[in-house]
DNA sequence: GACGCTTCGTGACGAACATCACGTCCGCGC
DNA sequence: GCGCGGACGTGATGTTCGTCACGAAGCGTC
């Protein structure tokens, strides 16, 4: 295994409190796997015996109904990891993983991530805070589908979205269809209100990436119905 | 502290896993509390520094709107525990808890909860089950509102509810209004879907309490939108 | 039993969105 | 360049729900 992927997982949240020996001992255990674009990692109900972490690319988290409507739960860049549930209650997936770009991805089996869990705390801990995160996250999402209209919800997906980078603009860009399957819109919707955000100048967009330009209003917007 | 306390510790599944011993360690710990119906246990952005089991009673989890509308995240009954995310990560809460009953709880310290957590790898792998099953019902909750109509919401909930308690029979009483901030409806609209549900012979009602008499009907209504 | 409070039933109306149906633009490969 | 596919813009139309406005019916309390 490459001295990179060692570097590589110490960027990692899970493993930042771990011991360079400990990393190093974790690097020997993955396998490295790639995958193109519009694949499917894990479908939802499969039993599911391994945790992923994103080497590389982009990876979202998709509902599909039966009459092929889908949402979005969650996209998943480099650094962050999935399928951690099912290691730890034995239940199925809950969810579908695919491919949005070619993306290659280091897989750790069930046995190897249990047996670091139960003897280091560090990483248990690490595990229940990143848990927590995605609660929380969850939580507000049902929160902004319920007491929010279409633009509120977009207004605080781009709000989200640039915390996340820290800056006034969206580095990764996002169509229009995909920002509807995130906030449970349809994309004609989506178009719209964002047309509207730009005239009212609180976003500029340019090629699929989005700037801030009003913070304020946007907030505002994102908290209340009109 | 009563001996009963003890008794009742066992049986939350948190602690299920503990030594008798350990668990009358614990039970020193706890204070308890009862809170009058209505009344509100903890805010949205608090600090939060303790966690919360349910004695007795039942309690709401609800995020707020500015005006006045609300989501209920979750219903807890005896033996639940709530407000552990605080105590993990030293975010401020992240909703409000609102006694919907006469309740009271058991209180445990953010301190008396670490050093039990880290000290006991077994608390910390249940907490890690506890968090899985509650993002993959988050998960299955944003599902829900976006995939599903709102009678398509309340078949799923009366089914969820159902195979909680195990049986046909959904005990405990829940007004329309309640279902309808459970799946983010108005009471109207629940009223009429739940007269639906019973003019197609789906369900029987009697004092608020709902009885399933064709749970394949459904199930079907449950997985797709008319 | 009579009062009040909460819950429920139901009609009428409008607003927010999904859906359908196009047309246009842009990047990319040949 | 030309053609092609994917993303976007936009109008017209319909449907689901929320909202408002009642009245009736349960239920606990004095």
């Amino acid at each position: 295994m490459p001295a990179a992927t060692v570097d590589f997982l110490t960027t990692v949240p899970l493993f930042r409190s771990l011991a360079q020996s400990e990393v190093v001992a974790f690097s020997q255990l993955v396998r490295e796997k790639s995958y193109p674009k519009g694949s499917v990692i894990l479908f939802e109900d499969d039993p599911g015996d391994s945790l992923f972490i994103v080497r590389a690319g982009r990876v979202k988290v998709v509902l599909v109904a039966e009459d092929g409507r889908e949402v979005i739960l969650g996209i998943l860049g480099v650094g962050e990891h999935f399928g951690e549930l099912s290691l730890i209650d034995d239940q199925p997936r809950s969810a579908h993983v695919v491919a949005m770009e070619e993306s290659t991805l280091l897989v750790l089996r069930r046995e190897d991530f249990r047996r670091r869990v139960e003897q280091n705390p560090a990483v248990a801990w690490a595990l229940l805070i990143e848990l927590s995160r995605r609660l929380r996250r969850a939580d507000e999402k049902i929160g902004s589908l319920v007491l929010l209209d279409v633009p509120g919800r977009i207004a605080r997906m781009i709000l989200d979205s640039a915390t996340e980078g820290g800056s006034e603009l969206i580095e990764k860009p996002l169509t229009h269809q995909t920002i509807a399957h995130v906030i449970g819109a349809s994309r004609e919707t989506v178009s719209r209100a964002m047309r509207e955000f730009v005239e009212a100048g609180w976003i500029s967009t340019d090629r699929r990436r989005i700037r801030i330009t009003d913070r304020a209003a946007l907030e505002k917007r994102s908290q209340q119905r009109l």
